[in-house]
DNA sequence: CATACTTATGTAGCACGCTACATATTTAGG
DNA sequence: CCTAAATATGTAGCGTGCTACATAAGTATG
């Protein structure tokens, strides 16, 4: 077996999204299509797409796809800016503002499963290592 | 900011993928890609599909579209087990087998990057606490 | 105020993840 | 031996990740 976290952390981000997908299935709602009405949830209000898509992480192309295929099911609606007509405006619709304690208790019971017989300490441990890697990751070479 | 390894995890999944293709660019070869001739270098000698996918973690179509692209570039040769004609065995090439080198440098490279900072019990820790997570993800529900 | 730069979004095309379904081969049971 | 079940691979169709390129709108500068 190889002990490389690298490996370890890709068969859990795909294990992560297939939990998540299982729980929400009936909703034709995906984890990044739950997490982009969290942040709307989160903030209180709409957002443009670089909003959004700067706290996920994402690309421009990868954004606009998922916003297209929520709004085409009905999870969000868009409107472009009054102030800056470049920019596109996110908000929440009915339909997804009523699914708001659903996706919080779908979240805390994906929590609970993901870190059973995991401590406090332990918890908070992993996500400052994790959080060193991903900065580690993020720095640029500048010499290849 | 949200503290969520959960998403944490996916963030450093996308960020892995980018440095590792970022390296490998110039050959056509990806993360997964790599991978495959890696698990062929250590097993010495070829597999079937159903082998390296379960040592991978992905399902059958995504391992049939990853070995269909490597044999379309070149980096592995497939036939059909003369003993058993379900099973589609697959081996290097010469082609791959001349990067051997270049692949194991360019893994120590990325570990040097993604763990700069990050001691050998830290590193220990990491990988022990995501293999814990890890096992619990994998856990199915029977009472949905 | 016209042209150039910057910024936000969109499109094309590809890799890789999945489920559901199809096909081919082997194995097991009557 | 012949049909049914199991097994290994393949196909269709979609979501989400990317880079490279295109478009439209706003900003700045001569």
């Amino acid at each position: 077996m190889e002990q490389d976290a690298g490996y370890l952390i890709k068969k859990i981000e795909t294990a992560t999204k297939k939990n998540i997908q299982d729980f929400f299935n009936e909703k034709d709602l995906t984890f990044q299509q739950a997490h982009v009405l969290r942040l709307l949830e989160l903030k209180k209000g709409p957002l443009s797409l670089k909003q959004i898509r700067e706290e996920m992480k994402i690309s421009n192309p990868t954004m606009v796809g998922i916003i297209n295929r929520m709004e085409k099911n009905g999870y969000v609606k868009t409107h472009v800016c009054k102030e800056d007509k470049r920019v596109r405006i996110v908000e929440q619709t009915d339909k997804s503002r009523k699914l708001r304690d659903e996706l919080e208790n779908g979240r805390k019971a994906f929590h609970a499963k993901m870190y059973k017989n995991i401590s406090e300490k332990e918890k908070k441990q992993l996500y400052e290592l994790l959080d060193r890697v991903y900065k580690n990751l993020q720095e640029v070479e500048e010499n290849v």
